[in-house]
DNA sequence: GCTCTTTTGTAAGACCTCTTACAATCTGAA
DNA sequence: TTCAGATTGTAAGAGGTCTTACAAAAGAGC
């Protein structure tokens, strides 16, 4: 059993179950799971996003995000429109409420990657978020759903890129 | 946006989401799921374990490992009997086709732990098991459902520990 | 202008993960 | 012995996460 506690794969995922579980402590009062706050986040960065805009931007998948973002609404957080020139489009907007909701997130979130990264010492912290930081960027491409920074949401002329 | 991508959370989930994609991908084969798989492991290694304590040793909660154990038995890949003195106990045995696959799937474990960490040297691998392991056993009791080793499974005089 | 291909959102389905609640059962202590 | 409290498995329900499939719409190249 102790082959498969010192597994990457079983302790990323236990890594993984207690970052929810703390971000989900420090959220009850706001009510906010991670994918509901970084959908949040991603609407508050980049206004009027569509929403396979906004999973690429996270790492999801558009069928996530659709429910996500469903739910999202259906609490008053931020609206869509279908309206932007492109009809199959549908932008997503931050509501006050989802602003002031994402506000009071914030010490959540902070408070979260305290509690995280509290076992290790000020230059391991920096250690251990570079490589967290290289194996997530490195094997982005291993993802199902890799996430596509900023620079290929904003269309800023796409016209590169042909064949396939 | 970029604040977000260096939060340990979002980095652990990333992780978390990579480590998946390429154990379901090395393992497509075979097709177990990460849970599945480390049900199949406590199954063999403690032969006759009930399902809570399965739940307890792999880090997951008792109806969770319900389904996974239901849906490994529907497949035939182990088998359940409430036998054993406890009548609310139902003990978990791997069949031969539960063994068989298990063993296949050691290599699936094996290329996903490599793929995992090949963006590290060797010294970095270390480290980063080290201190993913270090946050996985500091911060398990935050954890809805933390991790209960053979210890506290097996029941060689429980009789320790009275008040709550 | 008209196709061939791609993209977008959604639905349906599979599995994961947790919570709460419940009946059956077990345990420890009076 | 008896009984209050704990544990076990399960069901129901809320979300998360992915796949496949589909219709609507946009884009590319002729």
């Amino acid at each position: 059993m102790d082959e498969l506690y010192s597994r990457p794969g079983f302790l990323l995922r236990r890594g993984h179950q207690i970052a929810v579980s703390i971000f989900m402590e420090e959220c009850a009062k706001i009510g906010l799971t991670p994918p509901q706050h970084g959908v949040l986040i991603a609407a508050s960065q980049h206004p009027g996003l569509s929403q396979s805009d906004v999973a690429r931007l996270l790492g999801f998948d558009r069928a996530t995000i659709g429910q996500v973002v469903q739910g999202l609404e259906a609490r008053g957080f931020l609206r869509r429109h279908s309206s932007n020139g492109n009809r199959r489009n549908k932008s997503v907007q931050l509501t006050p409420k989802g602003a002031a909701a994402l506000k009071r997130a914030g010490v959540a979130m902070e408070r979260t990657s305290e509690r995280l990264l509290s076992p290790f010492s000020r230059r391991e912290q920096a250690v251990f978020v570079e490589l967290l930081g290289r194996l997530a960027s490195r094997l982005n491409g291993d993802s199902r759903t890799p996430v596509a920074g900023r620079e290929s949401v904003t269309p800023v002329r796409p016209s590169r890129r042909r064949r396939r």
